[in-house]
DNA sequence: ATTACAAGTGTAATCGTTTTCATAAACTGA
DNA sequence: TCAGTTTATGAAAACGATTACACTTGTAAT
């Protein structure tokens, strides 16, 4: 590749002059602006961002790391698409690490992207202390939380409301004269998990319904748990006659077992799931559903980074965003008045 | 930032030896060696890696840019899943940039990520005479196409059956006794989407059933064509018995359609979807299906890429993989033994 | 005692930029 | 005509690492 000096040379000039012409800073006399120009095109001469970066200190790159735990799971596609897409108008490109929920790959997804220099991170951490996380913040990175925060609330963080999601969804289900509900959650491991439980409680005991812990099941946020647990609660002697599905794999895994029993929905058993898909409306039924947007976090997340880089002394923000719940079919429709 | 000057400072000696410690090249007397590894700890020192790309000419990233037309689609995220997982293990982190179809934004990425030297590119070109993706390889740039090839075969490349997936999905249908079949292809842009509709043409022509214009319906990729294209085609005079849809989004469009117009599957009308899904399996009836494994893609290209790393020169690949018609009850069980 | 060699270390050049400072030439105004 | 200013340019220092080379010791061989 070409360089400054092989340009500087070509069109008899010095290295200074050539990147005054290139960086639009200082004079430079037209005829040789324009002979350095027609150089720098012909060697198709491109300046290495490399040493840029090493000599303005201050040079970041363009991407924008973002960490998530499950890549598989659509919401977090959805994360990925809201952040790709305002961030992008800036400027910026997006690397996404991966980890599988496994901290360790976490944590080296931090390294990589760090060493990598990226302006900044949007991370769903697999724990709420993540130590690297708080090193980053410490020494001086951007990092905003998705999904799930830091402890100590030491960086902005986009958060859904899921207890409140939760509770409105077991709530619908009550209201439709369900009693005998269970939650199929995701894994404990997971703050998210723990606060759709809470919901769901909330929702029974402001209705004086007692808590069956039969009816409380999880394993882990995968189809495949999904299915078993499904069967596991149709087979229960006291099976119940509701499923609330702690995101959308579990649901696509409940759905399955329910088919494959031959039972239908939702009047054998209702179903509830919290995640809305591009094919929830395809089911047939069509499935009622908690919506949480995850391109509205990836989008809100984006924008709390960027505000971030440009004042990296500010407040720090905490935003909690409303989930929706879309009542399609798949919850029957007798009515009652209850709450 | 501490550096290696710091570094050197607090501990003594001069750069040279530190370096020499780090990189643990030339001889370095034991209890220095102790000392500059306890300062390097003590000032929690790790090297610029922009200074040692500039002086390491060679030295490149532990990133590899993938770079894709939708990450909306499904499939296009196994692709993703199966590059990450692959590359992983070699200590790669993936950069993905998503183009939406839109060839400047392809060529913006392409961009970014050279100058982020990225070890190489894995693309689904927007176009197979993509100027910019010669221009890389002509610099020495090392690029797998997926999905999608270069008119020239000039680069590695994984692809799918596109048409022998499509002539058994359709030659499926004629089977069960289906003659009234129509295709909701993507967008004609696509090699992709010729090559189904060219499986689809062979599938009839081999039947010596005649191929109906108005059977063949296409406008993009989308979901929102797939409910319009379904909607035209159940209104038309004479309605299709079979629906042969060319993506996953097209699929979740028809079956909304399908669903709202009160039609019975597969009685009323059949389907079969190119793409099989997750959520295939969950709906009712489970949907018939071409599977492609995106994931698999992903992972071929992955190995292509870093055999490309390592033996620049080596042949030029081209896998094409097969399609796996994954038969459920989307197309109802009418057995005829033509064929 | 002298030479030869190895071990341990430091000096300085280098990678490709940006930018400060110096300087020569050209212009200004009395 | 000459001081003062502006314009156009170049030389050289930095950024933080690696590494070829030179240098000082200490030790072994003669």
């Amino acid at each position: 590749m070409a360089n400054l000096k092989d340009v500087a040379k070509k069109a008899e000039v010095s290295i200074a002059t050539v990147s005054r012409v290139i960086n639009k800073t200082g004079k430079v006399d037209t005829t040789t602006e324009y002979r350095v120009n027609s150089v720098i095109k012909e060697l198709n001469y491109k300046p290495s961002t490399v040493a840029q970066r090493l000599r303005n200190q201050n040079n970041k790159s363009r991407l924008i790391g973002l960490i998530l735990p499950d890549i598989q799971n659509p919401f977090y596609v959805d994360v990925i698409q809201g952040v790709e897409e305002l961030v992008w108008k800036e400027g910026y490109a997006v690397v996404i690490g991966n980890f599988s929920q496994d901290e360790k790959k976490e944590q080296l997804y931090l390294d990589i992207f760090q060493s990598e220099s990226v302006v900044g991170f949007i991370v769903a951490p697999a724990s709420g202390t993540d130590k690297k996380v708080k090193e980053l913040i410490k020494t001086g990175s951007r990092v905003v939380c998705v999904d799930r925060g830091m402890n100590d609330d030491s960086t902005d963080v986009v958060l859904m409301d899921n207890e409140k999601g939760a509770f409105e969804a077991v709530n619908h289900l009550i209201k439709l004269g369900h009693r005998k509900i269970a939650i199929i959650a995701g894994s404990k491991n997971i703050p998210t998990t723990n606060q759709r439980i809470q919901g769901y409680k909330n929702a029974l005991e402001c209705h004086n319904i007692p808590v069956v812990d039969d009816y409380i099941v999880s394993k882990d946020s995968t189809q495949k748990s999904g299915v078993k647990l499904t069967e596991y609660l149709l087979k229960s002697p006291d099976p119940p006659t509701a499923i609330f599905t702690g995101n959308n794999l579990i649901t696509l895994g409940a759905l399955e077992t329910i088919h494959k029993s031959g039972l239908k929905i939702p009047d054998d058993v209702a179903l509830i799931g919290f995640d809305d898909m591009p094919w929830s409306y395809a089911l047939n039924p069509p499935l009622t559903a908690v919506r949480q947007s995850g391109f509205e976090i990836g989008q809100r997340a984006a924008e709390l980074l960027l505000q971030r880089i440009q004042k990296p002394d500010g407040a720090i923000a905490k935003l909690i965003l409303k989930t929706q719940l879309i009542i399609r079919q798949s919850c029957g429709a007798k009515q009652s008045n209850l709450c």
